[in-house]
DNA sequence: AGCACATGCTGGCTTTTGAACGTAGAGAAA
DNA sequence: TTTCTCTACGTTCAAAAGCCAGCATGTGCT
């Protein structure tokens, strides 16, 4: 294996582990610990993670930030395209929903303003938060991701496959016209991909800081999905390139 | 594990209990207390965390129970409860859990004293309150019945078909000698008994209010159950009756 | 050959850790 | 209150693990 293959796959190790041991990635590339030392300074020069004593962790641009954190980041983004999201929801209507702040953002809305509504989801956080509203709510199960409380695995994706729903409700970590619709992680985004053969419609909610970001997995292409919410005006690109792909776009 | 994880852990410890002592950290990693100690003096350099003569507690918000919530939930009776509880799982040690109060205090004092501890549980606070734990915690999924902020239904009952506990905790409602474990309601009542199918022994908590009561389903026969733990000291009729049982009864 | 780069190894240095031991603090007893 | 006891704390030391700089080797390219 050639260097830079080494470490490509080193940031991939931190984009899922969140933290990296020295002796582990020695192990897993067959190389010496002083090759894997030499390759975190290098990856440490371009700032994409810390070292620490005998490991690394994840850092800066790579790093999927915690969900109960994010929350305080662009809360005026979110709650706009929580607004305009939940405008396009009908009463009695059934939503699959993934762990996304900005979804759960449009939930509560929807919980506000909306009546007989059905929901199924994998966010710890939903069943938290309306654990009091008049929602029925389904949870997938599964196992408990710690870095965006949410249910995932085997179990999750099994529980998606005997329920159907009139709309499934994403977030996203990137949206780039040659690559698609991103996420940051395995385990969810195979999840999404699941919640999407079950539900007739796709709704995607991204801010204007998503368009042309490319994250670590391709979840969706863009004519798999129906409606795009943003919270300002994409670029006329941007546009001609959606009405193309048939979704429309709400901001 | 590594110096730097272990320090993430003690302060997901400490967001979740507001405060830690030394000696439990220290069972729980595997170290010796001095290592503990040197951890909190590099935290407490940091602002992380404030030390105190045996242990440390988190900076800044020190939320303090309102003592009218005290006296409404017996919270005395729920810790003694749970401590006792706590000290009869080992290590290593997989438990199913339902959703009751005082089991998900018991669970809180697991994860504040053991370590390697894998949860299957229906129940929603638990998922929320220990999602920093280092507990590996899987959720049944189902619907979520709000009075008691858990997942029931035939998906809740088919995720546990899918796993062995070592032990199940039940919290209860009634004990009587004549009448058995009771319950007051159906379907948490139906999720017990397939959960203690799948379970190796039953462990139920019971403060002294619950005994001779008859709630409204019938869940276990007393020859069913491994160990009982209370408050306070039951009478002799019960401690006859609970040995000729074969239960361990603990208080 | 000469050069650039990657890798492994060596020896000395730093960090981490646990144990030992004396000191200091908290709570109980007088 | 003062004294006493038990536990926690800090320091010191030694061992283990990780880190770094430098050197040697090997590979590919000019």
């Amino acid at each position: 294996m050639l260097a830079f293959e080494r470490r490509e796959k080193i940031l991939k190790h931190i984009l899922i582990d969140k933290k990296v041991r020295i002796g582990d990635l020695a192990t897993a590339f067959s190389v010496s610990e002083e090759t894997i030392r030499r390759d975190m300074k290098q990856l440490e020069g371009n700032g994409m993670l810390k070292r620490f004593y005998g490991g690394a962790v994840i850092t800066g641009l790579t790093r999927e930030i915690p969900s109960r954190d994010r929350h305080l980041a662009q809360i005026e983004e979110k709650g706009k395209i929580a607004q305009k999201a939940a405008e396009l929801i009908n009463n009695q209507t059934t939503i699959m929903a993934d762990s996304g702040s900005t979804v759960f953002e449009t939930l509560k809305e929807i919980n506000r303003t909306k009546k007989d509504i059905i929901i199924v989801t994998n966010s710890v956080n939903v069943l938290y938060e309306l654990r009091d509203s008049n929602i029925d709510i389904f949870s997938t199960g599964g196992n408990l991701r710690k870095e965006s409380t949410s249910l995932v695995g085997p179990a999750a994706s099994d529980f998606i496959g005997n329920y159907y729903a009139d709309i499934a409700i994403f977030g996203c970590k990137g949206l780039s016209v040659e690559h698609g619709i991103t996420e940051s992680n395995e385990p969810e985004s195979q999840l999404k991909m699941q919640m999407h053969k079950h539900s007739k419609k796709i709704m995607v909610l991204a801010d204007h800081t998503k368009f042309d970001k490319v994250a670590f997995i391709k979840t969706f292409n863009f004519s798999q999905i129906d409606y795009l919410v943003t919270d300002i005006a994409p670029s006329q690109l941007w546009l001609d390139f959606l009405e193309e792909m048939n979704v429309e776009v709400v901001w």
